[in-house]
DNA sequence: CAGGATCCCTAAGGATACTG
DNA sequence: CAGTATCCTTAGGGATCCTG
């Protein structure tokens, strides 16, 4: 009946201590207005105020959750200037922010299918042949993998 | 230089009003111990103590969450017997819920990546071939398409 | 434009005790 | 086992005002 099956004997031992990536990086970064200043990040906000408005909050908000990404390592701040301005701060990804991505496609996705009844405002599309673009599942060797063909295993130390 | 190359010009107008549904999905359930819940209930967890214990919050945080899940629909109240047992209730996952598993891979494929320096504890492997298991973005085309070669559109109403 | 400071409100969640 | 009830603490975030 689970979904997953494998190493459920021991669980126990590191669930519950805080082993889980899945609960590391809802630590990190699991409140609304972080992964939606991410989403703005990708759709190239870069500047504090737009931010904000954007993601409707605060500027105090804003500031705070753009201190605790840049702290973490998803955002950098890059100075710049615009002539005959003074110098003024942008918010850029680094690749440990972009490989968020699939978080936010898949929040979407769902969102897309169980709680909007249109579908969802807006999709992705493959920018080559225009087609829209999902989430999949696949192992190393290439197979498209459902979900129910999963099983759970302790990561071998063996390789990288 | 944004990931995303589309509507961006009149973004405002939905981005900011609630319409988007990583919004919604992170408004729904966008909680750290609603996640840990589902990832259980991936794992095969059905009763409340063991959710409770598992993910390693109070029994009133965990009715609280569950609660919330069964009313959302990602997860079902079961009652059930044991011979000689009174009536008992155990908590399965629907297709809702079922669906959701994409987010916790993300979650846990980013935080295996950037949080954990051993690469996370565990891994999905693929039943069949016992090859480690990602997330893949694909167009309906069959391409395996990366996250810079994406547009944003809004949703064409022709179709589904 | 890019914040910081202050005050207040609300939701999540721990601790503890109790019920069917 | 499956909860409910009460009390308390903390973090997120709104509102407003101020600074460089």
């Amino acid at each position: 009946m689970p979904l997953l099956q494998g190493v459920l004997a021991d669980r126990d031992a590191w669930s519950a201590v805080g082993q889980c990536s899945i609960e590391k990086t809802m630590s990190a970064l699991g409140t609304k207005s972080a992964m939606l200043i991410m989403r703005e990040a990708y759709y190239g906000t870069t500047r504090f105020d737009d931010f904000a408005h954007r993601v409707g909050i605060t500027k105090a908000a804003a500031a705070a959750r753009l201190s605790e990404l840049v702290d973490l390592g998803l955002m950098t701040r890059q100075p710049y200037r615009e002539p005959g301005q003074r110098t003024r701060q942008r918010y850029r990804l680094t690749e440990m922010g972009a490989d968020l991505f699939p978080v936010l496609v898949a929040l979407m996705q769902w969102g897309d299918r169980w709680l909007d009844d249109r579908g969802g405002p807006v999709q992705y599309l493959h920018r080559d042949c225009g087609e829209p673009v999902t989430l999949a599942l696949r192992c190393a060797a290439g197979h498209e993998v459902s979900s129910e063909e999963l099983d759970l295993a302790r990561r071998r130390p063996s390789k990288a």
